[in-house]
DNA sequence: TCTAAATTTGTAATAATTACAATTTTATAA
DNA sequence: TTATAAAATTGTAATTATTACAAATTTAGA
């Protein structure tokens, strides 16, 4: 993935802060919170600023390569991996794991009075590790 | 329905207010925020403090007769109805309708790694209104 | 190199939610 | 019925996430 490009061919003009906020975003597939992201960009960014970490997501979302995940009412993820997935999140350990799905197959009733254009399924339960850890 | 039965059945003490959000929930299946809840109900309720409003949904969250709906990041919604059923939100007018849905219809691979409680479905698109009314 | 536009930054403002103590209400027992 | 304890409600303050915005910096083009 060169990330540049990736940039370039969506309208997004390829600054360093965006390259290094979306590089991260695809290397980490853990759905990171705008605090982690900041975090642990800080350190090898030392003047990056948070408000530069909302505006790039912003502009990513509004240019369709970044999307956002809201499987928890209090904080918001975001996730670079545009493919159709769905996600999981285990009560136990918190972590977010992405989930293959065939949306296709969900049966909607009287659907024929909506246009749908964008599907998020969100799914909460234990991860296998937690089962066999514990519990 | 009858409210009082349905918060002690659920171990909930039926105050007045409980009984009165509760109710609004029920009633009003547009999914309100809080806020709206509040600035409803404060009108016949002078005293409502909006306090109270989040105590009693996390209330009703925790015993499970009430869910939040998050399909968009900035604001939490909540839903009296326990039926599964999925949430599909205009982009348009902004409203949020419910959507039967056949949920076991979904094909997800590779599940055996997770043990799912919770299955959460948004979906997003114009409604039938919008799309005649204009556009 | 100079100038304009775009981007980044830091601070302040806004808004949602939670914490918490005081007040009020409810339930229980004397 | 009255006294007491427990529970619920309320209002304010604190916390947190996000947005607004102006100043500073960087970038791009003439």
């Amino acid at each position: 993935m060169n990330f540049v490009n990736h940039l370039s061919s969506n309208n997004i003009k390829p600054s360093l802060q965006r390259i290094k906020i979306f590089e991260y975003l695809y290397e980490n597939r853990d759905h990171p919170t705008v605090d982690t992201i900041y975090s642990d960009l800080v350190a090898s960014m030392p003047t990056l600023s948070k408000t530069t970490v909302y505006n790039a997501l912003k502009l990513f979302i509004d240019n369709g390569i970044t999307a956002t995940v809201t499987i928890e009412d209090n904080e918001v993820r975001y996730d670079a991996i545009m493919e159709e997935h769905a996600h999981f999140k285990c009560d136990v350990c918190g972590n977010v794991y992405d989930v293959e799905i065939d949306a296709s197959a969900i049966k909607f009733k009287k659907m024929k009075f909506f246009q749908i254009e964008k599907t998020n399924i969100y799914l909460k339960g234990k991860c296998n590790k937690c089962l066999i850890n514990k519990n």
